[in-house]
RNA sequence: GGCGCGGUAGCUCAGUUGGUUAGAGCGAUCGACUCAUAAUCGAUAGGUCGGGAGUUCAAGUCUCCCCCACGCCA
C-alpha cells in the first residue's frame, strides 16, 4: 500500500472563489485524492485557507468586522462550498491557527539561527489617517510620466511605467484617500534566499518528471538576471502571525508580523497538525518527518501556475535552510488558467461564475465533470456556456446517464427489478470483457499520472463502450426469440452500471453513490479484472430504477445563465 | 522593452526522444436501430499542422527570421 499527502494550493480568505481557482487546484488534487483512496492507497488530503495580509484586514474592515471574525466567516463559507463541490479534504485548516503560529515562528528561528536571515531597513509610506503602513499598490496619485491621476505605487496603470510610491505627484492612501502620509523608517527581516540558490539549483535538477511548464518557471527564477532574490518576510500589520525567534521574542521586531508569502506555505505542515487535533491526536509527523516515518509518503502538491515559484523556490528554501528532515515535495502539478467567454475570470472584477453561484444553479458533477474533463492542462483553457452545455449534455445524460436509464428501465419491464440470469457469457461479451481491462488499465495509467484529460477522456470511452455493446447486442431484439440471451445481456447491462460507478468515482462522486445505491451494492471497490467486476451482481439480486441521473441543459437555460452572468458581480 | 507559453480539421483539444496515408470528442451530413433522457450505434465529410527560410534520406516534431494571441517581469 502506498501512502500520499496530497495539497492543493490555499485560496486566499478574501471572497468567493470562481471556478478558475476550483480547476486551477482544489478540484484535480480531490481527484487524484479520489483515486488514490479507491485504489487502496492511504491518503492525507490537506487543503487551507490563507487568511493573513492586508487584503483580508481591508475586507474585514469593508464588512464592518474584526479581522479574526471576519475571517473566522469566510472560513466557513468557503468550507461549506468546498464541502457542496465534493472536495473531500481530511482537514480544510486555516492559515491563522495555533499550530501555524508556532511553526511559522519556529521554522523563523531555525533559518535566524542558521544565518539566512537578516536585518533590513527600508523606508515605507505610513498614512497616519488609516493609522497602517501602506503597500505600494495601496498608494494613489498622480503618474509623474503621464499624468494619469489614478496611478499606483507600484505602477501606473495607464502608461505601464514602473513606479515608486514616492514618485507620485500627490499621493494619498487608496483606502481611506488621506493625503496625511509620511515616509517612516521600517526594520523586516529577509530570507536570504540567495544563500540556497545552488541547494534549490540542485533540488529542482533533480525533478526529472516534472512538467515543463513547472521546472521552466523555477529555472527562470533562479537565473534571471541577478539570479534569485533574497525576499521580505516580514511586514508591519496588525493581522498576522508575530514575529518571534521560535519560543523567543525577536528584539526589535516587536509589533511586526511575518509576510503570508512565509506563513502560507508554512501551513501544509501546520494543517497536519489540526487534522491531528482534530482526530484525536492522531499521528501527524509520519506524514512530514522523514526521520518520523515520512519515508515513503509520495507527496504531490497541486497548484496554478501562479504559485508554481512559490512551491519550487520560497517554500523549499525554508525547509532546506531549515536544516530538518521535513518531507519535500515529490511531484508538483501545475495548471494553467481557465478563462470565461474570451476574456479572464476575474475576482477582483467579479467576472465569471463564483462557486456559490455555480452550486446554485447546478448539481456538483456537472461542474466537476466539464472543469476536470476539460481543465487547462497544458495550456489555458476555455468556458463557454455553449461549451458547457454540449459537455455536460453529451457526456453525463446522453452517453453515461442514458445507459443507465435504458438499461434498468428495459429489465424493469421485461424481467422485474432483480438481476435476470440467462446463458452465460458468450464470445461478444467475452471481446467486451477483454476491451474493458485494457481500457481500465489505460486509465488506471492516466490516473497515476495526473493527466486529467487524458483520464475523462479514456472514461468516457469506457461509457461508450457499454452503449456500443448494447447495440450490438440488442436485447429488445434477442428477447423475442431468445430470453435466456437477452437476460444474459441485460445482467451484463447492470453489471457494467457497477463497474461505472466505481471507475467514475473520482469524477463525480455523486452521481456514483446513486448508482451505487440503486443497485444496492455495499461497496464500490476498485476492479481487479474487467471480468470479476462483471459478475458482481449475481442473479436474483434485487436493483432499483434510479431517477435520471442527469437533467440536461436545455437552451433556455444556458442563455438565461449566459445573460445573468455576463456583467459584473456586485 | 525583456522573457515565457501557445498559434494543428467549423469548435475544444491530443500529437513521446524527427520516420510509412496528421488524431480524438463535439458540431455537420448520411445510414442503422427503437430498450432509453428526440437518447444510442455505424459511416462519411478531408486541415498546404500561423508565414518564410534552413538542417536532414525524412519535420507538425530541430535551427533562424517574421506575424498573431495570451501571460509574466522590470
Amino acid at each position: 500500500m502506498q501512502r500520499h499527502l496530497i495539497t492543493s494550493a490555499i485560496p486566499y480568505i478574501n471572497g468567493i472563489k470562481h471556478l478558475g481557482n476550483l480547476i486551477g487546484s482544489q478540484l484535480p488534487a480531490d481527484l487524484y485524492a479520489r483515486y488514490q483512496r479507491a485504489r487502496g492507497n492511504e491518503v492525507l488530503f490537506l487543503c487551507a485557507t490563507d487568511e493573513h495580509g492586508t487584503p483580508a484586514e481591508l475586507a474585514a474592515a469593508k464588512a464592518g468586522k474584526p479581522v479574526d471574525k471576519y475571517c473566522a466567516e469566510m472560513h466557513a463559507v468557503q468550507a461549506k462550498i468546498a464541502e457542496g463541490f465534493g472536495l473531500s479534504f481530511d482537514h480544510f485548516g486555516r492559515s491563522s491557527s495555533p499550530q501555524n503560529h508556532a511553526l511559522t515562528q519556529h521554522f523563523a528561528g531555525r533559518l535566524a539561527d542558521a544565518d539566512l536571515i537578516r536585518e533590513v531597513s527600508e523606508k515605507q509610506v505610513y498614512s497616519n489617517a488609516d493609522g497602517r503602513y501602506l503597500p505600494d499598490r495601496y498608494i494613489e496619485g498622480t503618474c509623474p510620466n503621464c499624468s494619469y491621476d489614478k496611478a499606483r505605487g507600484d505602477q501606473c496603470e495607464n502608461c505601464t511605467k514602473q513606479l515608486d510610491p514616492t514618485d507620485l505627484i500627490d499621493p494619498r492612501s487608496a483606502i481611506s484617500g488621506s493625503t496625511d502620509l509620511e515616509v517612516r523608517e521600517t526594520k523586516h527581516l529577509y530570507l536570504r534566499q540567495s544563500a540556497l540558490k545552488d541547494d534549490l539549483d540542485a533540488w529542482i535538477d533533480s525533478k526529472k518528471d516534472w512538467p515543463v511548464l513547472t521546472t521552466s518557471i523555477a529555472k527562470k527564477w533562479l537565473h534571471d538576471g541577478d539570479g534569485l532574490q533574497d525576499r521580505g518576510i516580514t511586514r508591519d500589520l496588525y493581522w498576522g502571525i508575530p514575529v518571534r525567534r521560535g519560543d523567543a521574542d525577536w528584539p526589535g521586531m516587536e509589533g511586526k508580523v511575518f509576510y503570508v508569502w512565509f506563513d502560507a506555505p508554512i501551513e501544509y505542515i501546520a494543517c497536519a497538525g489540526e487534522w491531528s487535533e482534530a482526530n484525536d491526536g492522531a499521528d501527524w509527523e509520519r506524514w512530514w518527518r522523514t526521520d518520523k516515518g515520512a519515508d515513503d509518503v509520495r507527496y504531490t502538491q497541486f497548484m496554478g501556475k501562479d504559485n508554481v515559484p512559490f512551491h519550487t523556490l520560497g517554500f523549499p528554501a525554508t525547509i532546506l535552510g531549515s536544516g530538518e528532515p521535513w518531507k519535500m515535495v515529490d511531484h508538483l502539478k501545475s495548471f494553467n488558467y481557465l478563462n470565461y467567454d474570451g476574456g479572464q475570470f476575474s475576482t477582483s472584477q467579479g467576472r465569471g461564475v463564483f462557486m456559490d453561484q455555480a452550486l446554485e444553479i447546478l448539481p456538483s458533477d456537472y461542474w466537476r465533470w466539464w472543469l476536470l474533463s476539460n481543465c487547462p492542462e497544458t495550456s489555458d483553457s476555455e468556458f463557454t456556456w455553449e461549451l458547457f452545455q454540449q459537455g455536460v449534455n453529451k457526456d453525463l445524460a446522453d452517453v453515461l446517464g442514458n445507459f443507465v436509464s435504458r438499461v434498468t428501465k428495459f429489465c424493469r419491464s421485461k424481467f422485474g427489478e432483480t438481476v435476470p440470469e440467462g446463458t452465460v457469457f458468450g464470445a461478444r461479451e467475452t471481446a467486451l470483457i477483454a476491451d474493458l481491462d485494457a481500457r481500465i488499465a489505460r486509465y488506471s495509467a492516466m490516473m497515476d499520472a495526473m493527466e486529467v484529460r487524458k483520464s475523462a477522456q479514456e472514461l468516457r470511452a469506457i461509457w461508450v463502450a457499454g452503449n456500443e455493446y448494447l447495440q450490438s447486442s440488442a436485447p429488445w431484439t434477442s428477447i423475442k426469440e431468445d430470453e435466456d440471451t437477452a437476460a444474459m445481456q441485460i445482467r451484463m447491462g447492470l453489471n457494467l452500471i457497477g463497474l461505472y460507478a466505481a471507475l467514475s468515482t473520482p469524477f463525480i462522486p455523486e452521481a456514483c453513490a446513486t448508482m451505487q445505491s440503486a443497485l444496492g451494492l455495499e461497496t464500490l471497490d476498485w476492479p481487479q479484472d474487467a471480468a470479476s467486476a462483471l459478475a458482481l451482481l449475481p442473479p436474483g439480486h434485487a436493483f432499483s430504477v434510479p431517477d435520471n441521473l442527469f437533467a440536461k441543459i436545455t437552451d433556455e437555460a444556458r442563455e438565461d445563465w449566459q445573460q445573468r452572468f455576463s456583467g459584473v458581480r456586485s
